[in-house]
DNA sequence: TATGAATGAGCTTTCATTCAT
DNA sequence: CATGAATGAAAGCTCATTCAT
């Protein structure tokens, strides 16, 4: 009987969308109710399985929670890369700018997962997204941010982590206020505005601005040369100290 | 039975002190396990009191969290404006880094109630803390910024949200980054870094005042942080040093 | 209002009637079923109440049956001691019979929970009534045999842990056969005989009597059993008959 | 395909092997879980099969678990005769020993299994050995007395099932009590002793003694021989009885 | 009004059994 | 026949809510 693997890549494709359907459907009502709001019957019948057909792909609710969160993050991170990669333009402040533009909008539509995320590492020591997942996707700005400084478009003296809080941060919270608002006076906010005073914040303050900047710059960059030094002496000194 | 009104104020005070007990036992019951994890057996308990006399306070479990909810941000509006109040001095960037070093602790020591706050306003529609109670607490940033600008502390043609979306989401974020490196690498951030930061940044770019400030704010600022984290540096490793 | 306390007794007594009532449902169902084949909602029915009330008296259903197996054996080792205390006479062979009458019946009528207490020893770590639980109800049979020994009228060189064998061992091998042939043919084999032939094989055996004993005995104890078996014929038949 | 019959005895055999693979398994796991606790997936994952190969075999898993007892008392009794068979010796009590140190060890070793026999009977009426299948076994010993009792080494007038209850009684309580005495105190009780002292028990008292016992004999045992009729002539009469 | 014993709907999870392949 | 993914009924257990006292 050939009746065996009348296409080799059905059996596998069948699981893998059956997979797909669980995790889709887990994300969904995972987001619509919080982890303990969620019901795996819920979850199965949008994926249109049997409530058992679950527990075949995941041990558990927190563990399919996991893994809908992980891959949350990591689809984030690729996504935001991609963003980077196929920026036309190779400025900076550009770059930056479609990054905003592009982690704004994810906030805006996903601000329910990422809220679950930071909820869930305090309540649930069980279901906790590891810091990796995160920092990856924090990574994608790092990473920009230096080039930036790399390339001379960015101050020397900018300090990675306070762009870093003032980027994300301010994009978060104006997309708090844009959903809040949406949904109430019909005067939406947009997320233009939000953007570009963001790009121009930067690029005023961290910008690697005319001359005058610059020229107070050797003497001051010595001393901050001189207090990172000092700083890794303190270090270095309180590691020999006993515990 | 003569028992009633021995002393007029009793019955009333003591309901008072009870529905407060209740307040303050379902808030710390429901900030530690969230709303589906936080148990009415055990905010009666903390309480002092009955299961069921919960119920003559409050309808229902739903009710008495969005009570907590809205008593958390009323007082944090209160706080906030004593804290406006009792600043000693007069200057717009003083109080400004009064108002963010309060938000930045209040934030960092009830970051599950703020987060349960916007998680609960999409997912649970009877428990949803009303957009006036957030609206009052944002409030108090507004004003000071206005009355910045009225007095010509600030650049007239500064934009309210924006700078109201930094400030708020710089500082969120920043509690944020540093509830999650707290408990990781010992290399604990401290919040002192944060609010000069956040001064400095609203000093340069808001600031109506000559351009000296323009011109070495980034730079100092720089240096500031370092001698900041340098000063922090020396408080741990004072503490470690035999008494 | 006097409503309170009508009856001081009547708040305990009413929570020691459902205990009773749990306790006894719940050891009926274990009985028929087993326990992973009884269902709490079959206990709560039989009990009349409602399922979850069974979990505000017993953490689970291993420590329900736990609380069962060990209270059926606490009962056995007080019936059997209270047997003993009220035997009228005082010879050893005399209580002994009195003890054996009353195990084999025991036995007989709980056959399925003195199983299931040692099935359960074996597989199910969590439900696993103490050793001494059972020593103690052995106890009575050890303590008649040694003061037995003490009266001089069982011989000294017996040995306690071969008599407890032979006694508890043949009273429960006999009980299973009566059982498993009770719902068979009609033909029941009764109890009285199997008492007999024990007691007489201990004084035989471990008497420490005259000859006479000795010599006599197995014919004649084996006529006894057919007169007892012929007499329970009689009755047997006797029942039948028109009233 | 020519894969069809290319070794007729193979596709039998292959067949046999399989169910000869998953009784194996089947009794591993209902051992040591119980019927209950048993999974049909570790039957199958231990006989090396699908879990659904299994129906084919056999129709639930409560016909596996008979066929399982079934088996294993008729390989029980198959032993017990082959040790019966292979008895160098020829005397009663010789082989008496040799039936008894089998049995017991057999009934450490089975414990579970045993039990399970008897607890079944009861709670799961469609999981139960038939009776003939154990009287296949206590016929072992049976036939032995009987054949003692011809040969002259046992008393005619002893009682097959007095001596019955006693011996498989005596061997299983001993059982019982050297397996919970084992994994307590390691005052481990040995198997010799309690073989010993239930031959020692039998010899004393079924064997055919000195002449004194002989010489009552006759007179009684022609009492007895009338007692019998007597009892015969009884069942005969109460089966003309209308029900 | 205060209580806490009682309730039962509803949860997650298991596993014997089925059936398309 | 053999397989194992899929199923869903049914289990033990929790806890917000009720109500007799």
């Amino acid at each position: 009987m050939a009746t065996k693997a009348v296409n080799p890549e059905t059996q596998r494709a069948k699981l893998e969308r059956k997979e797909r359907a669980i995790l889709e459907a887990a994300r969904g009502v995972f987001v619509e109710h919080g982890f303990d709001g969620a019901r795996m019957s819920e979850i199965a019948r949008r994926a249109q399985i049997g409530e058992g057909t679950i527990y075949s792909y995941y041990e558990s609710k927190a563990e399919l929670m996991l893994t809908v969160l992980q891959q949350f993050w990591d689809g984030l991170t690729l996504e935001a890369e991609a963003v980077m990669a196929s920026s036309q333009v190779d400025g900076f402040f550009e770059r930056l700018q479609a990054l905003a533009q592009y982690h704004l909008s994810t906030v805006i539509e996903n601000a329910d997962f990422i809220n679950l995320t930071f909820a869930l590492r305090r309540n649930n020591s069980e279901v906790s997204v590891s810091r990796d997942h995160l920092r990856h996707y924090v990574a994608v700005f790092d990473n920009l941010f230096r080039r930036g400084q790399d390339r001379g478009e960015i101050r020397q003296d900018a300090v990675l982590w306070q762009a870093r809080d003032v980027f994300y941060g301010t994009l978060e919270y104006s997309a708090r206020s844009i959903e809040m608002t949406m949904d109430a006076d019909r005067t939406e906010r947009h997320q233009g505005p939000v953007v570009d005073q963001m790009i121009s914040l930067f690029r005023a303050h961290y910008g690697a601005g005319p001359d005058e900047y610059g020229l107070a710059s050797p003497t001051l960059n010595n001393l901050s040369s001189k207090l990172d030094r000092l700083s890794e002496q303190f270090d270095a000194l309180s590691k020999r100290l006993p515990q």
